[in-house]
DNA sequence: GTGGTCTAGACCACA
DNA sequence: GTGGTCTAGACCACT
């Protein structure tokens, strides 16, 4: 029995503070977060933000001039400016080989807590949950339209943030407070970061969140997880599509 | 709505190493990893496994002990050991009744992320998952058979932590992090309490367990899940039963 | 009444070298040795003083921040800064007061152990004794000049730790251990409240002083003795004075 | 300035328990506490009354055996034998210097704490005092004639404590606390060894203590201090006959 | 250039 | 052979 027990304790490292703001730093950079050509927020601003000392966030952007990610200019008007990735092929394959794996892990886990929470606010949603739910489609709805006439950034933004809201309020009408901090991690976790790099809308995302409410509303939880399942699936099929481009 | 972007860059905290092990020894003691009454390694094989010194060790055994989780004794034949919770049954029963929104919650996400869990790790398992999950069923039935026969507090407890491990063994062979944290912080925060209480068997938990794994080797996952569904739900009806009397 | 003889062996206890640290550091402040605002030695420094590890200052040192003593601040320019004890001066009156006793009991005390000490020192002082104690009154001479003139309390903390050196030097110079210790414990008890209280200077104090000190040249131990008693006198009805308003 | 505070804090040494038992060990053989041919108390008892393992007792009194203070015999009826000293007269000579200086330091000691203690008695005795006073006075005379007409061990035992109670006792009429905590210490650390060593009496004793008591009585200060003293120098000077043999 | 934390190794007291 | 304490030295984050 006493390897029962081996699993039980693993090695533990303490991660200096500055790979810490590296690994973010990348991380946002990596995500288009920060765009070649964008100026990063000042060292002090950075600074705050992290909640560390600017001597540490010097460490970090020295590595990060290093790699070649952030341009360094001293001075008046200086600052740091994203740089354009310069591509290798080997090195992009791996990341994508990286990626994928975690790209599949997080799907799998919004899969799983996402249909849950469905599942459950079909059977226990409110008259008030509907009716923010509602409110926040046919916002959807609008900000859809005009960003898709207008090619307006703006309004791109704007769908994102009620899409998240959306599937937060479904979680939220499951009554479950452990399984809506799950939804609201897996999303802010992925959708986030997803969402920015590609920048740009699936138009048929509302069509789903449509037949979503409609079974929500009309108590059918398999139905509603079904639907959600499908509508989650079909955006890992967009980003998969887009990685193997 | 422009500054949901803004959560790119998050403040960063350092975790000092004896926190990370507080939390490691913690979740071991939440998950009946170690059991009342067991001793954990000694000082110097805690440092080793965990890859830290023995202060570290030290300042995260301080912790614990002052939280009453566990003993020291010093002296040859000394060492660290699991101590039993102190809780009255009665009070455990009221504070139950009060909390039974919190049960009903607690059961939903374990239903919801265990379920998740089996279903993929019937696509998923590898052979040396289904040995490790067929030598833990071994172990419970063994463990099983004596408590029952001598009425064994020690295999009582034996068979508990071999359960927990059978649960996250199957988490495990999902192969996804986050789903695997999942399923130890639903079963961590029922563990405890629940184990305690009952202190008891659910005699056919094994037949459960038995079925489970076949349909996870025999990669039929929502089998496996339905399974799994059923087996949680006993429990949670045994519970329910209890809390009713 | 044989058990008179069985103090022979009596309980030992080894003190942790942190403890150590501890009571010679507070002895110190007490003493005003240190005065609020100063700043301590640095960590590393202490370390080398006292003789133990940074580790083991380390642990003295949260001792007394947590008593308050002291406050640690990080950084260059950093350190471990002497608190200035907190009291209400009405309060601290009615504390008074209420232990006329005590304070009584503390100058009785102080009397018999100083004029003790002094009478000794006035038959054994070498020349380095009066050289310090010499020293020590030309420091005193100046700080309480410039405190008169600038009203400094900067000025006025230093001739108290050197009134505070003085005294100390006398008991050093009467050669017993024991009896330095006594004087060392009498002052301590009375220092930090009365120092704090009055915060301000008996501008005779000097006069005591000098004539103390050209008995003990002298070598004429009984007009020391009687020179210190006065002076000691003249404190304590300064404060009784001040408890009497 | 700073060389104030270069006395202030002086290094630290952390004393092995077993290096304090050997020396409590060795106090009480070199004082005579145990002679030569009696046996000690047993390891499990010294371990009791010292408050150590018997690990601990066992480091010190190999210590001891290997300076041959002890014998140590094993198996049934063993145990631990103290040894006559071996005398090295260079040796003997050394110790003497350092037990005079350590008894110079002592009976100063004594003189000014208990000199101060009569004083003060003088002026505050009470009629319980005195008549507790007068008890003990009583007690030690009678014990004082037995023991001289009946060479009687006990009896001597018995006026030694009773002289011990006589001097503390006019310390508690002092009314100062700290002062009779003093003359304890001062009593404890040199007048029982002192008596042990010799253990013999001091026919006159008696008269100083009827001569102290009387100007006591009587609220003379500057006379019961002066007796005190006078009584104090008189077991100084047969302490100090006896060392120059 | 300060305090904060950790490491590796030693010695000790304990049972 | 256990936990309890200390040491020496390193690296880190802060200011």
């Amino acid at each position: 029995m006493s390897d029962v027990h081996a699993s039980a304790l693993s090695p533990v490292r303490q991660i200096p503070a500055h790979e810490l703001v590296v690994d973010q730093m990348r991380l946002a950079l990596e995500l288009g977060q920060f765009r070649p050509g964008d100026r990063l927020p000042t060292e002090r601003e950075l600074a705050e933000i992290l909640d560390v000392s600017r001597t540490t966030v010097r460490a970090a952007v020295a590595v990060l001039e290093r790699e070649g990610l952030i341009a360094v200019r001293r001075g008046r008007g200086g600052g740091f400016t994203v740089q354009a990735p310069v591509y290798d092929a080997a090195e992009m394959r791996r990341e994508f080989r990286r990626n994928k794996r975690a790209i599949r892990d997080a799907f799998d886990y919004r899969i799983i807590v996402e249909t849950g929470a469905t599942r459950l606010a079909a059977g226990r949603r409110r008259a008030a949950d509907l009716n923010e739910l509602h409110k926040l489609l046919r916002g959807m709805d609008t900000a859809l339209h005009t960003a898709l006439a207008e090619q307006s950034a703006q309004h791109t933004n704007d769908f994102q943030t009620l899409d998240s809201a959306f599937h937060l309020g479904i979680a939220q009408a499951a009554q479950n407070d452990r399984l809506l901090d799950a939804v609201a991690d897996a999303r802010r976790r992925m959708w986030l970061p997803v969402g920015a790099i590609f920048g740009r809308l699936e138009p048929n995302a509302n069509d789903y969140h449509e037949a979503i409410l409609e079974a929500i509303e009309n108590r059918e939880p398999e139905l509603a997880a079904a639907r959600m399942e499908e509508h989650i699936n079909d955006t890992r099929q967009t980003i998969e599509a887009w990685l193997k481009r």
